[in-house]
RNA sequence: GGGCGCAUAGCUCAGCUGGUUAGAGCACAUGCCUUACAAGCAUGGGGUCACAGGUUCGAGUCCUGUUGUGCCCACCA
């Protein structure tokens, strides 16, 4: 039989194990209707560059699910994609094209900017789906999807050109985000808040009539020159007599009328506002409401407009403060104050945002919010944590009409038409030949793309087929999970909802899996600012993909971030490496030819091992091996993926390894054919369970194993383990050797205390008899050199360390290494000990509301314990005396 | 201003619907190169589960409040 080779290296095989599953398409879905069909679409990287930590941690769970319900016998598909980015990509391309050729988009126009962007998909898109397979995920490469392909342009075009048509989707000249820098417009949450420190300057607004005047206080001096009104709280007394009347701006002369709204809060500032509608988002609404003019003084540049007068050209912050000392010395201004104002900033550079009045397109999203939040009540959508349902519906039941157009050449160019001729707007999936109305040859299409977020809510089903009636959305529309982290659930889990809702009438998931963000060692953010992110592929090379991703779904609870630790990982590499020796040990003992086959056979089927001569521990194995798989399952259902990570890595360690393997060596190593085949078996079929329960967890390192056990076929399209009745009966056995387990380690604690050396066999006396072969395990595992079973109550050696462990005692005679002062003060401890333990139950079982109101069982096993610990008390105090007596 | 987390061993974190004497990894101490593994083995020390109340037979787990800390949202005079 082939061996494994002694030391553990992932690199020689992990690349390997991925060839061989692409070339088998293994991870290809048929759409097989004897099978339940399962499936994730995968939420595309950006093409704007290399895969980060966080994707590997959201990919993560996505291959352990789709592997999992894979091995559950599903049709699981995974559908993996890129994402073109709009915004984010043609910042990038620019960058690069002014780097390699000295140039700007504008210098070499649209179309040859457009060939630039397509020529990086190629290159960047390849480079992050190299990233994917190196994690091992098992996705369908033949299914794979760009946010730009045809099929998605389609489904965009069509979903706009539906939503156009239903009156959904309009074109208004109304107050929207803008990024002077990226010269484009923003969606609301493309605007991220952040508290500066900045001031409020109290300037005086004269009377026209050559009055006082009235005073107001403003974070933004340079948007005085859009002023259309100064507003005051509807019903202020101060200012009642100006109501009506005009004040004059500043310097600049204009006069405005001072009117009454509610917007105005008379606690704050003088009570008395500026209106600047065209500048301010408030001040839009207020001016919407008077129907005021909106004067733009800030252009999309960023620079002063010429309403601005001798600042026209100026930029806004450099007109700022010359305007304010301009003011200043005209004696307008009463007193500057130091406050923190929240400022909008671009979230792709940072830019503060203008709010400006522009034209646009928008989509109405009262109406299409609805069926997203009735999705949540309904319970057809359910969030895991749940507690992203409030974060989720707070948004959707606030949210206000979305700004879908962009000024930006990379994306979905918008499906709008305009006659020049006679002014006619058409919206049509095709470009039309000639303007319906007035028969004006080729209408001129809208220059601006859509949000690249448009054609992402989309994804769930544009990938499917839609809007086409295919057979993927047919079999695998609505899909099972989505997965991604919670500071997306805005730009992307709602807009998928309800853009499901609005084109297939349905929720495009049933579960949104939420998990949190990967940090550095810190706890802080990894950024490219900070320069301390950690390329996963780094580690992939140093410790393997399993280790990565092992670290990954072992690190915390579901929803809250996580740090990368490299010990951690460090630490999750060394567990592969003792998987890795321990079933090196495993397949060097199976033996060849014939004996391996008999091994096979006789660990295959339940009713086979059955037949062996098993021993106690064998049953032991076995029964424990079905409780993990039991709980591992549930754990995975209810998206527990660090709980039942860690049960894995306890069983193997702990119990498979360190306890199990150690208990056959004997048998292995004797001559008795039978009891070492039942051994071999045994061995044989945990292993194999175990590599069937981590495989979704490090596909890789399983996968690799497996395929030194001769089976006929591959690990990743095997079977998930199911209890099968083999261990029923088998629990006496179990709880014998856990006995057994508690025995030995207080012979080794008492020898370690007693610092024997290690070489030196020592007798040892125990108060049960855990038959079997519990003697000889004790004996290689404990260094004893014999064992006598004493029955309760006969006489205790008083030159001996002892220990309890349940109500067993164990007694080491050696008395030359006993300290009885030591060995008198440990006891007095262990009296203690029970003691407490004992008036605690006692005091637990006499309270008549406890065993009147807790279930039986519980009761029961209280009792159990109270029993236990009584006789182990009676044994301590008999060696007190005896010890005493010395 | 509103909302949501987090606070458990020196460090990083688990702990599901309340039910033993609260766990892991790392770190620490001691002893071991025992023919699967020194990327290892054995043994051990270490926590009044932030604080104060409450519900309950029983609270790390549920409720209220307090403190500290982080995040998200918000129309930013």
């Amino acid at each position: 039989m082939r061996q494994l080779d002694k030391n553990y290296d992932p690199k020689s095989f992990e690349g390997k194990i991925y060839e061989s599953w692409e070339k088998d398409d293994d991870f290809k879905v048929t759409r097989d209707p004897a099978k339940t069909p399962y499936c994730i679409v995968m939420p595309p990287p950006n093409i704007t560059g290399q895969l980060h930590m966080g994707h590997a941690l959201d990919m993560t769970f996505q291959d352990v699910l789709t592997r999992w319900r894979r091995l559950q016998g599903y049709e699981a598909l995974w559908l993996p994609g890129t994402d073109h980015a709009s915004i984010a990509t043609e910042v990038k391309v620019a960058e690069d094209l002014m780097e390699t050729e000295g140039k700007t988009k504008d210098e070499i126009g649209r179309e040859e900017f457009l060939k630039r962007a397509w020529k990086w998909k190629e290159i960047y898109g390849g480079k992050i789906t190299e990233q994917v397979r190196k994690l091992g995920n098992s996705c369908d490469w033949s299914r794979e999807r760009f946010t730009m392909d045809e099929g998605c342009n389609k489904a965009v075009i069509e979903f706009f050109v539906k939503l156009y048509e239903k009156g959904l989707i309009y074109k208004g000249n109304r107050i929207i985000n803008w990024c002077p820098v990226c010269g484009t417009s923003l969606s609301d949450i493309e605007v991220q808040h952040e508290d500066l420190p900045g001031k409020y300057w109290y300037f005086r607004y004269p009377g026209a009539d050559g009055g006082e005047g009235i005073t107001v206080a403003t974070s933004r001096p340079e948007t005085m020159f859009g002023d259309t009104a100064v507003a005051v709280s509807t019903g202020d007394e101060r200012y009642k007599d100006l109501i009506g009347k005009n004040v004059v701006i500043p310097l600049m002369g204009k006069e405005i009328p001072v009117i009454e709204d509610e917007y105005p809060d008379p606690e704050k500032g003088t009570g008395a506002v500026k209106i600047t509608p065209a500048h301010d988002m408030n001040d839009y609404e207020v001016g919407e409401r008077h129907g005021l003019d909106m004067p733009v003084c800030i252009g999309f540049d960023g620079k002063m407009t010429d309403i601005a007068g001798e600042y026209a050209g100026m930029d806004r912050y450099e007109c700022r403060e010359a305007w304010v000392k301009a003011l200043e010395e005209g004696g307008f201004l009463v007193k500057i104050e130091d406050v923190v104002i929240p400022t909008g900033k671009c979230y792709r550079c940072d830019t503060a945002i203008e709010p400006m009045v522009s034209d646009q397109w928008f989509v109405s999203m009262k109406p299409l919010a609805k069926p997203a939040i009735e999705a949540v009540y309904s319970g057809d959508l359910k969030f895991v944590p749940q507690r992203f349902e409030k974060v989720y519906l707070k948004w959707l039941e606030e949210i206000r009409d979305w700004c879908i157009s962009r000024q930006l050449w990379w994306g979905h160019r918008i499906p709008a038409y305009y006659c020049d001729e006679c002014g006619e707007t058409i919206i049509a999936a095709e470009a039309p030949e000639k303007c319906p109305k007035c028969g004006t040859a080729h209408p001129r299409q809208d220059e601006d793309v859509l949000d690249t977020w448009f054609s992402s809510a989309l994804w769930p089903f544009s990938t499917l087929g839609w809007p086409d009636d295919t057979e993927d959305m047919k079999y695998f529309y609505p899909t099972s999970v989505l997965v991604t982290g919670y500071d997306i659930i805005f730009f992307w889990v709602a807009r998928m909802v309800f853009s499901a809702y609005e084109a297939t009438g349905r929720s495009p998931f049933e579960y949104v899996f939420v998990h949190g963000i990967v940090r550095d060692e810190l706890g802080r953010k990894m950024s490219k600012s900070l320069g301390n992110g950690i390329d996963p592929l780094d580690v992939i090379d140093a410790y393997g993909a399993d280790a990565l991703r092992f670290f990954l779904l072992n690190g915390s609870a579901a929803g809250n971030d996580m740090r990368f630790i490299t010990r951690s990982v460090e630490a999750t590499r060394n567990f592969a490496n003792k998987l890795w020796n321990a079933s090196r040990f495993v397949i060097m003992n199976l033996g060849e030819g014939e004996e391996l086959k008999r091994a096979e056979a006789a660990s295959s089927s339940a009713e086979a091992l059955k037949g062996l001569a098993l021993e106690s521990e064998d049953k032991w194995i076995l029964y424990t091996a079905e409780g993990i798989i039991r709980e591992v399952t549930e754990n995975l259902e209810k998206f527990e993926f660090s709980v039942a990570s860690q049960k894995i890595y306890e069983f193997i360690r702990d119990e498979y390894c360190d306890w199990y393997i150690e208990f056959v060596k004997g048998r292995l190593y004797g001559d008795d054919e039978g009891t070492k085949e039942a051994a071999r078996a045994t061995l044989l079929k945990v292993l194999a369970d175990i590599l069937r329960l981590l495989h979704p967890f490090m596909p890789f390192i399983t996968e690799e194993i497996w395929s030194y056990l001769d089976k006929p076929n591959k690990l990743i399209v095997d079977a998930w383990p199911q209890a099968s009745g083999l261990t029923d009966g088998f629990a006496g056995d179990a709880e014998r050797i856990e006995s057994l387990k508690e025995v030995i380690r207080a012979v080794r604690n008492i020898r370690a205390e007693a610092g024997t050396v290690p070489s030196k066999k020592i007798p040892l006396i125990v108060t049960a008899d855990l038959g079997g072969d519990a003697a000889a395990h004790i004996r290689s595992l404990a260094g004893v050199s014999d064992v006598a079973w004493l029955p309760a109550g006969a006489g205790v050696p008083e030159d001996a360390a002892s220990a309890i462990v349940k109500d067993i005692s164990v007694y080491v005679p050696m008395s030359e290494l006993v300290d009885y002062e030591a060995e008198r003060e440990k006891l007095t401890k262990e009296k203690e000990n029970l003691e407490n333990n004992i008036s605690r139950l006692k005091s637990k079982l006499g309270n008549e509301g406890f065993t009147a109101k807790a279930p039986a069982e519980v009761v029961k096993g209280e009792e159990e314990k109270l029993a236990a610990s009584e006789a182990a008390l009676e044994k301590v105090l008999a060696r007190i005396d005896a010890i005493e007596d010395k």
